[in-house]
DNA sequence: AATAAAGATTCACATAAAATGCATCTTAAA
DNA sequence: TTTAAGATGCATTTTATGTGAATCTTTATT
């Protein structure tokens, strides 16, 4: 069981923002301090903006910064929204094929399950991930000014 | 976020071998109900006779069964022993390179979610999962007599 | 205007985990 | 001794996911 990368990196890239909220923060500097390339990252980025999440400002001196306030974004509403599926099993599928399933019951309870799952993430916020603001910085070695890289 | 098929077919294993408590189920039986190979079938298999689910008789007239109690063979407990690993993100690898995990958070609300789903799970018993016998044994085409294929 | 720095888009490729199945071995009833 | 069953090991295929290059678009600065 496992959530995609995509989303791992995704929760990255607001706790980032949200630890530095008087700045825009480039694509390019947290790529390089995740260790990915640009491009890769810019496609979680590119979906966190379709969703709300973040804005984004093109052109120099542009960069990324949060749409909302992190007490508001809940880390159960980016999961949903970044994971491709929560098909858990074949039978959530539509075109499942299992004999059992008119009278199976595991689907429901499977689905119960997943359910507590994501209200358990719901009680998190991104403010709750970033309570320890000065640590996070020191961490990602940025400070209030702009890193030369 | 998926469950892997292995133990989705593991839970119909033993919803099958629960259904039919009255005779020995042959894995080519089981295998040929839910149209996948002998082979691959046989990989779950061998791995709940391993945990001490089931229990495999060879030779003629062999077969498969249950050891032990429906109702005392948790959902959450299958599920737990079946999945190849829970270490939902990279942080909960040992070799994680994320610099964030020091004052990170996240790690531990994932935590928290992944009990609740597991603990959610184990609210649910084979036993619940197959209350209504007679509607199992018609989707699966089986009777009380082994079928002549 | 021109240039540079940023995000956005499209395409193609790489990788690893799962899934799948073949061949062969072992066991035990008939 | 034959047949029907499970057990084991190996090899292959498939697919989701991850990855990144190249190029386009936008905008601040000079």
């Amino acid at each position: 069981m496992h959530i995609t990368q995509h989303t791992d990196y995704a929760l990255r890239v607001l706790i980032y923002l949200g630890a530095c909220p008087e700045r825009r923060v480039t694509i390019k500097e947290m790529a390089s301090s995740f260790d990915i390339s640009r491009s890769h990252l810019m496609k979680i980025v590119t979906r966190l903006v379709t969703d709300g999440f973040i804005e984004g400002v093109r052109g120099k001196g542009g960069g990324l910064r949060l749409l909302r306030a992190p007490a508001d974004i809940g880390v159960g509403e980016v999961v949903r929204r970044m994971e491709p599926g929560f098909d858990l099993v074949e039978c959530f599928r539509t075109d499942s094929s299992c004999l059992l399933s008119p009278g199976c019951r595991l689907k429901s309870a499977l689905r119960t399950a997943l359910q507590a799952f994501l209200e358990s993430l719901d009680t998190t916020t991104l403010a709750d991930l970033i309570v320890n603001q000065p640590r996070l910085r020191s961490l990602l070695n940025v400070t209030a000014i702009r890193p030369s890289a």
